[in-house]
DNA sequence: CTTTGTCCCATTGACACCCATAATATCCCA
DNA sequence: TGGGATATTATGGGTGTCAATGGGACAAAG
Protein backbone atom coordinates (compact mmCIF):
# COMPACT_ATOMS: atom_id res chain seq x y z
CA UNK A 1 0.00 0.00 0.00
CA UNK A 2 1.19 3.16 -0.95
CA UNK A 3 1.79 5.36 2.07
CA UNK A 4 0.73 9.08 2.61
CA UNK A 5 3.85 11.55 2.56
CA UNK A 6 4.88 15.08 2.74
CA UNK A 7 3.03 18.47 3.01
CA UNK A 8 1.27 20.22 0.78
CA UNK A 9 -0.63 23.81 0.40
CA UNK A 10 -3.41 24.01 -1.90
CA UNK A 11 -6.47 26.75 -2.14
CA UNK A 12 -9.53 26.78 -0.96
CA UNK A 13 -11.72 28.17 -3.56
CA UNK A 14 -14.89 30.60 -3.12
CA UNK A 15 -17.05 27.57 -3.79
CA UNK A 16 -15.23 26.04 -0.69
CA UNK A 17 -13.62 23.50 -2.97
CA UNK A 18 -9.84 22.44 -2.49
CA UNK A 19 -7.55 20.07 -4.67
CA UNK A 20 -6.30 16.78 -2.74
CA UNK A 21 -2.49 16.55 -3.81
CA UNK A 22 -2.42 14.22 -6.60
CA UNK A 23 0.37 11.84 -4.96
CA UNK A 24 -2.29 11.79 -2.35
CA UNK A 25 -4.80 10.90 -4.48
CA UNK A 26 -2.56 8.27 -6.16
CA UNK A 27 -2.23 6.56 -2.81
CA UNK A 28 -6.06 5.94 -2.45
CA UNK A 29 -6.55 5.05 -6.64
CA UNK A 30 -8.03 1.13 -6.26
CA UNK A 31 -9.91 2.29 -3.60
CA UNK A 32 -13.78 1.25 -3.84
CA UNK A 33 -14.48 4.95 -3.69
CA UNK A 34 -13.41 7.96 -5.22
CA UNK A 35 -13.03 10.14 -2.47
CA UNK A 36 -11.82 10.00 1.70
CA UNK A 37 -12.91 9.68 5.34
CA UNK A 38 -12.65 12.72 7.38
CA UNK A 39 -13.41 13.45 10.62
CA UNK A 40 -12.42 16.16 13.30
CA UNK A 41 -9.46 15.04 14.94
CA UNK A 42 -9.74 14.48 18.92
CA UNK A 43 -6.18 16.31 19.58
CA UNK A 44 -5.60 18.76 17.31
CA UNK A 45 -7.21 21.71 15.34
CA UNK A 46 -7.30 19.53 12.22
CA UNK A 47 -8.73 17.16 10.45
CA UNK A 48 -8.02 13.31 10.12
CA UNK A 49 -8.19 11.86 6.62
CA UNK A 50 -8.21 8.14 5.44
CA UNK A 51 -8.82 5.86 2.99
CA UNK A 52 -12.42 4.41 3.22
CA UNK A 53 -10.44 1.27 2.55
CA UNK A 54 -8.50 1.14 5.48
CA UNK A 55 -11.58 2.46 7.21
CA UNK A 56 -13.42 -0.49 6.57
CA UNK A 57 -10.83 -2.76 7.10
CA UNK A 58 -10.45 -1.58 10.39
CA UNK A 59 -13.81 -1.99 10.90
CA UNK A 60 -14.03 -5.58 9.92
CA UNK A 61 -11.22 -6.19 12.56
CA UNK A 62 -12.71 -4.98 15.23
CA UNK A 63 -15.74 -7.22 14.25
CA UNK A 64 -14.07 -10.22 14.12
CA UNK A 65 -12.07 -9.57 18.03
CA UNK A 66 -15.86 -9.62 19.12
CA UNK A 67 -16.81 -13.12 17.10
CA UNK A 68 -12.96 -14.16 18.30
CA UNK A 69 -14.53 -13.71 22.24
CA UNK A 70 -17.59 -15.11 21.39
CA UNK A 71 -18.75 -11.93 22.77
CA UNK A 72 -22.26 -11.84 20.73
CA UNK A 73 -23.32 -9.22 23.13
CA UNK A 74 -21.19 -6.94 21.77
CA UNK A 75 -21.92 -7.44 18.31
CA UNK A 76 -25.71 -6.43 18.89
CA UNK A 77 -25.64 -4.20 21.92
CA UNK A 78 -22.14 -2.22 20.90
CA UNK A 79 -20.54 -0.62 23.59
CA UNK A 80 -17.30 -1.40 25.42
CA UNK A 81 -15.73 0.86 23.01
CA UNK A 82 -17.19 3.82 22.65
CA UNK A 83 -13.98 5.63 21.16
CA UNK A 84 -14.04 3.40 18.09
CA UNK A 85 -18.25 4.05 17.81
CA UNK A 86 -17.90 7.58 18.28
CA UNK A 87 -15.27 7.92 15.17
CA UNK A 88 -17.83 6.23 13.39
CA UNK A 89 -20.41 8.26 13.87
CA UNK A 90 -18.30 11.26 13.38
CA UNK A 91 -16.75 10.52 10.31
CA UNK A 92 -18.05 11.69 6.48
CA UNK A 93 -17.73 10.39 3.32
CA UNK A 94 -16.36 13.41 1.07
CA UNK A 95 -16.37 12.23 -2.94
CA UNK A 96 -13.65 13.93 -5.20
CA UNK A 97 -15.11 15.89 -8.46
CA UNK A 98 -14.16 15.11 -11.65
CA UNK A 99 -10.61 17.04 -10.76
CA UNK A 100 -9.82 15.43 -7.34
CA UNK A 101 -10.89 18.33 -5.25
CA UNK A 102 -13.41 18.09 -2.08
CA UNK A 103 -15.73 20.16 -0.08
CA UNK A 104 -14.40 20.17 3.29
CA UNK A 105 -17.70 19.77 5.69
CA UNK A 106 -18.24 23.18 7.15
CA UNK A 107 -18.37 22.38 10.88
CA UNK A 108 -14.90 20.89 10.16
CA UNK A 109 -13.32 23.51 8.10
CA UNK A 110 -14.42 25.69 11.36
CA UNK A 111 -13.16 23.48 13.73
CA UNK A 112 -9.36 23.30 11.96
CA UNK A 113 -9.96 26.66 11.43
CA UNK A 114 -9.56 26.68 7.21
CA UNK A 115 -10.81 29.54 5.23
CA UNK A 116 -9.23 30.10 2.41
CA UNK A 117 -5.63 27.95 2.21
CA UNK A 118 -5.59 24.30 3.45
CA UNK A 119 -2.51 22.36 4.12
CA UNK A 120 -2.77 18.34 3.46
CA UNK A 121 0.27 16.66 5.66
CA UNK A 122 1.33 12.93 5.39
CA UNK A 123 1.23 10.60 8.16
CA UNK A 124 2.42 7.92 6.69
CA UNK A 125 -1.45 5.41 6.69
CA UNK A 126 -3.20 8.52 7.39
CA UNK A 127 -3.42 12.25 6.50
CA UNK A 128 -4.21 15.40 7.71
CA UNK A 129 -5.52 18.84 6.88
CA UNK A 130 -5.36 22.25 8.61
CA UNK A 131 -5.38 26.00 8.33
CA UNK A 132 -1.67 26.66 6.89
CA UNK A 133 -0.29 29.38 10.06
CA UNK A 134 -1.77 26.80 12.74
CA UNK A 135 0.12 23.80 10.86
CA UNK A 136 3.42 25.73 10.54
CA UNK A 137 3.18 26.51 14.47
CA UNK A 138 2.36 23.42 15.65
CA UNK A 139 4.77 21.70 13.37
CA UNK A 140 7.78 23.89 14.71
CA UNK A 141 7.06 23.28 18.61
CA UNK A 142 6.91 19.50 17.58
CA UNK A 143 10.03 19.47 15.41
CA UNK A 144 11.64 21.55 18.85
CA UNK A 145 10.47 19.06 21.75
CA UNK A 146 12.23 16.41 19.55
CA UNK A 147 15.08 17.89 18.91
CA UNK A 148 15.97 18.76 22.50
CA UNK A 149 14.56 15.10 22.76
CA UNK A 150 17.46 13.36 20.47
CA UNK A 151 19.87 16.21 21.52
CA UNK A 152 22.74 17.00 19.20
CA UNK A 153 23.93 13.54 20.61
CA UNK A 154 26.80 11.69 17.71
CA UNK A 155 26.40 15.20 16.37
CA UNK A 156 28.60 14.44 13.04
CA UNK B 1 22.41 -3.33 -0.66
CA UNK B 2 24.98 -1.35 -1.49
CA UNK B 3 26.43 1.55 0.90
CA UNK B 4 26.50 5.48 -0.18
CA UNK B 5 30.17 6.28 0.46
CA UNK B 6 32.55 8.80 -0.62
CA UNK B 7 31.75 12.80 -1.52
CA UNK B 8 30.61 14.48 -4.84
CA UNK B 9 30.04 17.84 -5.56
CA UNK B 10 27.60 18.86 -8.11
CA UNK B 11 26.24 21.26 -10.21
CA UNK B 12 22.59 23.08 -9.92
CA UNK B 13 21.68 24.08 -12.86
CA UNK B 14 19.47 27.10 -13.96
CA UNK B 15 15.84 25.04 -13.31
CA UNK B 16 17.60 24.02 -9.82
CA UNK B 17 18.10 20.45 -11.05
CA UNK B 18 21.13 18.47 -10.00
CA UNK B 19 22.80 14.91 -10.83
CA UNK B 20 23.15 12.56 -7.83
CA UNK B 21 26.12 10.97 -8.03
CA UNK B 22 26.69 8.07 -10.13
CA UNK B 23 27.58 5.73 -7.97
CA UNK B 24 25.02 6.63 -4.99
CA UNK B 25 22.30 5.88 -8.45
CA UNK B 26 23.97 2.53 -8.39
CA UNK B 27 23.49 1.66 -4.78
CA UNK B 28 19.97 2.88 -5.56
CA UNK B 29 18.99 0.72 -8.23
CA UNK B 30 16.93 -1.93 -7.84
CA UNK B 31 14.17 0.19 -5.53
CA UNK B 32 10.93 0.30 -7.01
CA UNK B 33 10.97 3.78 -7.47
CA UNK B 34 13.52 5.89 -8.91
CA UNK B 35 14.14 8.64 -6.87
CA UNK B 36 14.75 9.82 -3.14
CA UNK B 37 13.03 10.51 -0.13
CA UNK B 38 14.42 13.46 1.28
CA UNK B 39 13.80 15.90 4.32
CA UNK B 40 15.78 18.36 6.35
CA UNK B 41 18.13 17.37 8.74
CA UNK B 42 17.20 17.70 12.28
CA UNK B 43 20.49 18.56 13.62
CA UNK B 44 22.25 20.01 10.77
CA UNK B 45 22.03 22.88 8.42
CA UNK B 46 21.67 19.74 5.64
CA UNK B 47 19.46 17.63 4.10
CA UNK B 48 18.69 14.10 4.46
CA UNK B 49 18.39 11.20 1.68
CA UNK B 50 16.80 7.99 1.76
CA UNK B 51 15.84 5.22 -0.74
CA UNK B 52 12.28 5.35 -0.69
CA UNK B 53 11.95 1.29 0.01
CA UNK B 54 12.85 1.95 3.70
CA UNK B 55 10.89 4.83 3.93
CA UNK B 56 7.62 2.48 2.95
CA UNK B 57 8.90 -0.47 4.73
CA UNK B 58 8.81 1.78 7.80
CA UNK B 59 4.98 2.88 7.40
CA UNK B 60 3.65 -0.72 6.61
CA UNK B 61 5.36 -2.31 9.62
CA UNK B 62 4.14 1.17 11.74
CA UNK B 63 0.32 0.38 10.43
CA UNK B 64 0.40 -3.55 10.97
CA UNK B 65 1.81 -3.39 14.08
CA UNK B 66 -1.04 -1.29 15.64
CA UNK B 67 -3.07 -3.47 13.64
CA UNK B 68 -2.29 -6.39 15.16
CA UNK B 69 -2.18 -5.15 18.79
CA UNK B 70 -5.88 -4.58 17.63
CA UNK B 71 -4.67 -1.05 19.09
CA UNK B 72 -7.77 1.24 17.19
CA UNK B 73 -6.93 3.99 18.82
CA UNK B 74 -3.60 4.17 17.62
CA UNK B 75 -4.60 4.31 14.27
CA UNK B 76 -7.59 6.88 14.09
CA UNK B 77 -5.81 9.39 16.40
CA UNK B 78 -2.62 8.79 15.14
CA UNK B 79 -0.67 11.53 17.86
CA UNK B 80 1.29 7.70 19.25
CA UNK B 81 4.43 8.38 17.92
CA UNK B 82 5.48 11.96 16.75
CA UNK B 83 8.87 11.27 15.38
CA UNK B 84 7.27 8.80 13.01
CA UNK B 85 4.45 11.33 12.05
CA UNK B 86 6.62 14.38 11.77
CA UNK B 87 9.16 12.33 9.60
CA UNK B 88 6.54 11.71 7.04
CA UNK B 89 5.24 15.44 6.61
CA UNK B 90 8.65 16.61 6.30
CA UNK B 91 9.79 14.08 4.16
CA UNK B 92 9.17 14.93 0.06
CA UNK B 93 9.64 12.33 -2.16
CA UNK B 94 12.26 13.48 -5.24
CA UNK B 95 12.18 11.41 -8.76
CA UNK B 96 14.79 11.30 -10.76
CA UNK B 97 15.10 12.41 -14.52
CA UNK B 98 15.93 10.54 -17.52
CA UNK B 99 19.97 11.44 -16.48
CA UNK B 100 19.46 10.64 -12.94
CA UNK B 101 19.04 14.29 -11.68
CA UNK B 102 16.32 15.43 -8.91
CA UNK B 103 15.35 18.96 -7.93
CA UNK B 104 16.00 19.62 -4.55
CA UNK B 105 12.35 21.18 -2.90
CA UNK B 106 13.47 24.91 -2.22
CA UNK B 107 12.34 24.85 1.48
CA UNK B 108 15.13 22.19 1.84
CA UNK B 109 17.60 23.81 -0.98
CA UNK B 110 17.08 26.97 1.54
CA UNK B 111 17.26 25.00 4.63
CA UNK B 112 20.91 23.81 3.37
CA UNK B 113 21.37 27.02 1.92
CA UNK B 114 22.08 25.31 -1.39
CA UNK B 115 22.49 28.13 -4.52
CA UNK B 116 24.41 26.89 -7.30
CA UNK B 117 26.57 23.82 -6.08
CA UNK B 118 25.82 20.67 -3.53
CA UNK B 119 27.80 18.26 -1.96
CA UNK B 120 26.93 14.53 -1.79
CA UNK B 121 28.05 12.98 1.26
CA UNK B 122 27.89 9.09 1.97
CA UNK B 123 26.87 8.42 5.07
CA UNK B 124 26.96 4.57 4.50
CA UNK B 125 23.03 3.77 4.92
CA UNK B 126 22.06 7.43 3.76
CA UNK B 127 23.31 10.40 2.72
CA UNK B 128 23.28 14.36 2.98
CA UNK B 129 23.54 17.06 0.36
CA UNK B 130 25.12 20.15 1.88
CA UNK B 131 26.05 23.19 0.60
CA UNK B 132 29.79 22.95 -0.33
CA UNK B 133 31.24 25.61 1.83
CA UNK B 134 29.11 24.65 4.91
CA UNK B 135 30.20 21.24 4.45
CA UNK B 136 34.09 21.92 4.29
CA UNK B 137 33.67 23.53 7.41
CA UNK B 138 31.55 21.33 9.15
CA UNK B 139 33.89 18.40 8.25
CA UNK B 140 37.17 20.69 9.93
CA UNK B 141 35.51 20.75 12.83
CA UNK B 142 34.57 17.29 12.78
CA UNK B 143 37.61 15.80 11.81
CA UNK B 144 39.55 18.23 14.70
CA UNK B 145 37.26 17.38 17.14
CA UNK B 146 38.10 13.58 16.31
CA UNK B 147 41.54 14.12 16.24
CA UNK B 148 41.75 15.96 19.36
CA UNK B 149 40.32 12.88 21.05
CA UNK B 150 42.51 10.65 19.41
CA UNK B 151 45.32 12.23 20.28
CA UNK B 152 44.64 12.80 24.13
CA UNK B 153 42.96 9.46 24.46
CA UNK B 154 45.64 8.20 23.04
CA UNK B 155 47.25 4.54 23.06
CA UNK B 156 48.42 4.31 19.59
C1' DC C 1 -38.27 31.24 -7.92
C1' DT C 2 -34.11 31.16 -5.38
C1' DT C 3 -30.32 28.69 -3.67
C1' DT C 4 -27.07 25.05 -3.20
C1' DG C 5 -24.18 21.77 -5.00
C1' DT C 6 -22.38 18.78 -8.85
C1' DC C 7 -20.57 18.34 -13.40
C1' DC C 8 -18.06 19.92 -17.22
C1' DC C 9 -14.80 22.72 -19.77
C1' DA C 10 -11.02 26.49 -20.12
C1' DT C 11 -6.68 28.48 -18.61
C1' DT C 12 -2.08 28.66 -16.88
C1' DG C 13 2.02 27.49 -15.08
C1' DA C 14 5.20 24.08 -13.46
C1' DC C 15 7.70 20.15 -14.33
C1' DA C 16 8.70 15.52 -16.36
C1' DC C 17 10.35 13.85 -20.50
C1' DC C 18 13.04 14.19 -24.52
C1' DC C 19 17.26 15.13 -27.13
C1' DA C 20 21.89 17.29 -27.66
C1' DT C 21 26.64 18.20 -26.26
C1' DA C 22 30.79 18.21 -23.52
C1' DA C 23 33.84 16.16 -20.34
C1' DT C 24 35.58 12.22 -18.23
C1' DA C 25 36.82 7.62 -17.41
C1' DT C 26 37.48 2.93 -19.41
C1' DC C 27 38.69 -0.39 -22.54
C1' DC C 28 41.00 -2.49 -26.31
C1' DC C 29 44.47 -3.29 -29.35
C1' DA C 30 48.66 -2.43 -31.56
C1' DT D 1 52.81 0.97 -22.72
C1' DG D 2 50.65 4.36 -25.34
C1' DG D 3 46.97 6.09 -27.91
C1' DG D 4 42.79 6.11 -29.95
C1' DA D 5 37.96 4.32 -29.75
C1' DT D 6 33.97 3.84 -26.81
C1' DA D 7 30.90 4.11 -23.03
C1' DT D 8 29.27 6.70 -19.24
C1' DT D 9 28.64 10.74 -16.86
C1' DA D 10 27.48 15.51 -16.05
C1' DT D 11 25.30 19.36 -17.95
C1' DG D 12 22.17 22.48 -20.97
C1' DG D 13 17.89 23.47 -23.06
C1' DG D 14 13.09 22.83 -25.62
C1' DT D 15 8.45 21.13 -25.30
C1' DG D 16 4.35 18.40 -24.28
C1' DT D 17 1.61 17.02 -20.45
C1' DC D 18 -0.70 17.23 -16.27
C1' DA D 19 -2.01 19.34 -11.90
C1' DA D 20 -4.14 23.23 -9.77
C1' DT D 21 -7.43 26.63 -10.24
C1' DG D 22 -11.49 29.38 -12.05
C1' DG D 23 -15.99 29.82 -13.74
C1' DG D 24 -20.33 28.68 -16.14
C1' DA D 25 -24.30 25.42 -16.95
C1' DC D 26 -27.45 22.44 -15.21
C1' DA D 27 -30.01 19.76 -11.77
C1' DA D 28 -31.86 19.06 -7.15
C1' DA D 29 -33.69 21.00 -3.11
C1' DG D 30 -36.12 24.36 -0.34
Amino acid sequence: MTAFLSTYENKVDRKKRVSVPAPFRAALAGSSFAGLIVYRSFRQPAIDAFSRDVFYQLNSRHLSRSLEGDDFERVLLGGGDSMFETVMAMAHEVPFDGEGRIVIPPALADHAGISDRATFAGRGNRFEIWAPETFRDHEDRVIDALRRRIGNGGGA
